[in-house]
DNA sequence: TGTACATCAGTGAACGCGCGTTCACTGATGTAC
DNA sequence: TGTACATCAGTGAACGCGCGTTCACTGATGTAC
């Protein structure tokens, strides 16, 4: 782990650090592998001994954050277990904070047009992430009355939209999009109009 | 507005079409200026003559950008008069339909990193744009019982999350995050939902 | 414990390339008379 | 209508630069005996 002399220890982690770090403040498409390798402390060259490249570094970053996140989501879900409705609350939570924990991350894995398809790796982690909040919409939508209940899909899709947007728009420095209200505020409570609209909370509070 | 000869015409707008085609290709950052000039037949140097570099070029794309988009939304609130949630409604839908008819200028305006502070003009552009989904929104809440109404400013942030993340997430090319729903659907069926839940709309439908 | 050697992970020089930016220039256009 | 001239909008050559990628190399590490 240390990076004293000719032998660095743990270059392919430092570089997918020093990526994130690098996507962060200049996008996705704003950095060179070169700059990477640098912040590294390492020669451009030295980035082919474990990456192909560019495209190559960024999907690491992507999977790696794909794993922190499913992680993350499944414990989320966890804890408001028994609960549906807790659970469900839980992982939009949890959405949010993995964004504003792991930026670069985030932008890896939803912004840098990296393919889930890339690699069958990047793959499995993606769906076992997005999984989690199709099963807590499912979990959620039983309690509604059959024959009102939109499918879950796309309970997860206006959820994960919604979540999606408060990222983008609110908190991240996109300037000119700020809103007066926190975007933990702002998701908790488009969320909880949207379930009472589903009814699946109190009408009244 | 032909091209024949030494004298282009109408250089600086060609250079933004080029920019705007650039943009939907390969990103806000994924080209170059001499990409642009070559898109618009030109040499790198002409460029020059009429912004002061690549930044300035993506500003007035999105400048552009929000002055379209005001006009669409205008139009559209206007459509809905005088029934408050159908011009809400309306706008909207003209939110998605801007953001799948101009991809270039919304990404320009939104996801580009330019700030709206740049330049006068600009913030204008901007504020007119996004004054009337705020309108939109303060509208509707006056049918709302004025102790359970949530600020108008919170309801239009709330929309406005929802159609971006809509647009991000499902009316892009981003791979992996399709769904099996149209984003049309996807945003009015959320903002049915949505509505339903603030008591907007009928209950029972 | 010591030595010889294979393997590994980095270097640094080299290459060709396209970039942004500048500059004096030149061809086209518009206008005064 | 014609001519002289100013203005404008582009050219193309030049510059220095950092990039990605390759290659033979070398220093460090690990291991067999």
């Amino acid at each position: 782990m240390g990076k004293q002399g000719y032998h660095h220890g743990n270059l392919r982690q430092a570089l997918v650090v020093a990526c994130l770090h690098l996507i962060e403040e200049k996008g996705p498409t704003g950095f060179t592998l070169s700059e990477a390798a640098r912040e590294a402390g390492v020669t451009p060259a030295a980035v082919y001994r474990h990456f192909e490249g560019r495209e190559d570094l960024i999907a690491e970053a992507a999977l790696q954050g794909y794993e922190i996140f499913g992680d993350l989501m499944e414990h989320a879900y966890g804890t408001g277990q028994p609960s549906a409705l807790a659970s469900f609350e839980a992982t939009g939570r949890a959405y949010l904070a993995f964004a504003r924990r792991h930026p670069g991350h985030y932008v890896a894995m939803f912004e840098s047009g990296i393919s889930v398809q890339r690699t069958p790796a990047l793959n499995l982690a993606a769906s076992r992430a997005m999984g989690v909040l199709e099963k807590a919409a499912h979990a959620l939508s039983q309690h509604i009355p059959a024959d009102k209940r939109p499918p879950p899909q796309m309970f997860a899709a206006h959820i994960w939209a919604l979540s999606h947007g408060v990222v983008e728009l609110f908190a991240r420095g996109t300037p000119g999009a700020r809103s007066p209200f926190p975007p933990e505020d702002l998701l908790e409570s488009a969320i909880g109009i949207y379930l009472r609209g589903l009814g699946l909370i109190a009408p009244d509070k």
